[in-house]
Formats: structure tokens, sequence, C-alpha cells
DNA sequence: TAGTGGTCTAGACCACCGC
DNA sequence: CGGTGGTCTAGACCACTAG
């Protein structure tokens, strides 16, 4: 979870954990089972362990890398910066994030469009502190929420689902009357305490549903 | 999660599993430890296990138990059942629910308040089928949702949020301007393949959030 | 103090992978 | 084929609970 083991990596095998920590091998055992099942590493018999790609979240919130979502069903997907700037962090956003006022920000504007149409108008900040590469990336090819998804761990997420009327801005960028309902996803994500990137993305809300699937197991 | 065990139902002891199934400690230890891990079963050292009470469901989604939620923030709830019939199931809504055409379900339309203030209009359908009890239950002291929480297992769910703009008459009830913009989650619930409940719920877009917080390892 | 769960060990057999 | 994970066993010691 720190991302010192990058997605990918391999996990040392069953005997050599067991020599390094002086355990048994039903002790590694266990905890590795315990971390497959958890979803942090990937287990194979016979070929090994690896470090997972984070599934970044579960069922209902899964929905922020357009792109996948796009080929999934075929269709076409394309990004559009529409501005992005460092900016210092306003004294107010700074007190929400729990980040010292006047922290340096890339803030990136985005608009996602499937199958030529709008779909969703992302507002993203993203901590330079944290993520320095930011500070130089353009996001021409690769949207935000992927490039942040590929390159950056996190150990807490927090999600909020709100309605909002659009006001004329949104309308116009998303092709919706002014007033028409929109579904508001704000994610907020830090690293161990640190603050690392807020998303809000609005969608149109009688083109879009967030939906999910679930059983009492926690399995789906 | 047939529901035979009630939540509070005492777990055999790993003794007795143990001779009940002819293994080995260490392997009931597992099995009950896994269970314990998706919240099935709570385990005490010294004093035994037991069938856990179902959570319901994860964070986001939790939001449905208004009397609980209220109680928490220390405010008054009151709930007010402004429809409720029996009623056989139209077509279009039974293939929705993988139910037979004409089957009859109580629907129920009710208007939670919480500190006086109308803060959610719920229209639910249960299967009269599954839920027999449901065919006589007047939910005059106990909304449907906490009715059937206690009471009814569930093997599967699936949930769907979605922006819409308030109706007359949704805005009346609610005590909002019509266009004005509104979450709405819905909540579909079966048992075993067969449908037991649809819930509804519109909210004021701009007095409520669903919020929810994750970590990778699923845990929170 | 007896009964319970929590955890560990050493050794074993098997299924699967990749060479 | 050797290396890997998946699973099981029998036995052990400990921490905690309830009477």
């Amino acid at each position: 979870m720190s991302g010192q083991w990058p997605p990918g990596t391999r996990v040392p095998v069953e005997h050599e954990l067991m020599a390094d920590y002086g355990c048994s091998r039903m002790t590694v055992s266990k905890v590795l089972s315990g971390l497959a099942d958890r979803g942090l590493i990937i287990r194979r018999r016979g070929a090994g362990s690896e470090v997972a790609t984070p599934r970044s979240e579960r069922a209902v919130l899964e929905i922020q890398d357009f792109a996948k979502e796009a080929a999934r069903h075929g269709t076409a997907y394309a990004h559009e910066v529409l501005r992005r700037e460092v900016i210092a962090c306003p004294v107010k956003t700074a007190a929400r994030l729990g980040l010292a006022a006047r922290s340096r920000l890339v803030s990136v504007h985005t608009l996602h469009r499937v199958a030529g149409r709008p779909e969703a108008l992302e507002e993203r900040l993203i901590n330079i502190a944290e993520v320095p590469q930011a500070r130089t990336e353009r996001f021409l090819d690769v949207p935000p929420g992927t490039w942040l998804l590929d390159y950056v761990p996190w150990t807490n997420a927090e999600h909020a689902i709100e309605a909002i009327n659009a006001d004329l801005l949104q309308a116009r960028l998303l092709d919706i009357a002014v007033g028409e309902a929109c579904l508001v996803l704000e994610r907020r994500t830090w690293q161990g305490g640190a603050f690392i990137t807020e998303a809000r993305i609005t969608y149109p809300g009688v083109r879009h549903r967030l939906v999910g699937r679930f059983s009492p197991d926690g399995r789906d």
C-alpha cells in the first residue's frame, strides 16, 4: 500500500518469506491468502504471486475510467483538456483537503466524449508536492484520471454523490438544457494522510446512472 | 445466507464442527475466520460465535435506515404512509424484476421527515409470494425499509443512482421547487433468484449527499 | 476453572505452471 | 521435471469469557 512495490512486482515465494520472517509455511500462506482476498496481490498456483493492479475501487464507483468503459462497449472515446493551470491552493480548499494553504496544485478541466457526445465534465486538482510529475504533464494523450490511476498509489479515498441543476456553463459544455439535473461524483484521495487528488465529475442525469451489485458476503 | 439461521443464532463451536464435518480444527477455524472477515458471523474469544446482524450493505449505500440515521444525529424522525395497496405486477415491471406477470405485490409510498422537514420520498414494492407478512402489514409504526431489513434475508442486491428534475408531485411532497435536481437511489433485492423488494428513494439534491470512505484493501 | 476462539508449527499430499 | 500455490492434519500454547 505504500506504493513501494508497484503493480506487477513479484512477491517473494512462500519459502523465502518463511526464512525472512522465521515462521512456518502455514503462517505465510494465511497472510498471503488474506492479501489475495483483499485484492492486493494475485496468486497463481504454479506460477507465483504478484502485486495486483489496484481495482481502484468497488462496484458503484468504478465508473471513472471513461476510456476503458468506452472500449468495453466498443464506442469511440475522446477527451479534451479545456483548461490546465498551476494554482496556489485557496485557503478554503486547503482546509477541506487537509492541506497547507497556498500549496501548489495542478488544476485540470476535462470534457469526456463518448461516441462524439459530451459525457462528463471533470474538474481535477492534483497535489504537486505528492505527484511532482503532474507539474509538467499536459494530459493531451491520457486524461488525468487514467494517468493518476496507473502511477499513484493511495491509502484512503472519500466519495460523495449529489444532484445539481446544470448552470449555464455546464449546460453548454454537456449539451443539455440549463437547469437539467446532473449527477456529481466527487472523489478525494490520500496517501497516508497526504492529499493526492480531487476529482469532481459531472454527468448529465438523464443519460447516466451509477450501478452496483452486491451480496451480503461482500463478494458481489 | 439462506436465512435459516437468523441473526443472533449461535454457531456450533469449533470442536463440534470438527466432529460434524470430520476435519481438523485448523480447517474449521479457517472457514469460520473467513465468514467473520466477510461479516457473516461475529466471533468472540472465550464467548463463542453467532450469526451477525447483516450490515445490509456497505459505505455509500447504508443511508436507508432513516430512523437510525436521525437518532445518530439526535434529530426527530417521523414517517408518513401516503399510500399502501396490493397490486398485480404490471407486465413491464415484471420483466424488469424477473417476476411472473400479475404477481401480487404490496406497493407503499412513504414520506420520511427528519426534524419536521420532508427528507425523502420512498416508493417500495414488496413481493407477497416471498414476504407473506407484508400482505397485512400497514407500516404505521415502522417504515417498510426498516421493517424489511430486520426480517428478510437476501443474497443479491442491485443499486442504481441517478439524478432527475423534480416533477410537480415530488416538488410538493418534498417542499422544493419544480425542476429542482433530486438524487434517486434505487435498490432491488433478491433471495436466491426470487425477487424480494424494490425501493426507489428520492432525495432533494440540494440537501443530500451520499458519502462513502474506502481503502484499497477493502476494509474502509 | 472449563470452555472458547486466535494463532502457530512441522510435515504432508496435491494441482498446476513453465520449461 | 522442479517450483509454485492450495489445502489439510495433529498437536500445541495462549488470551479471553463466563459462571
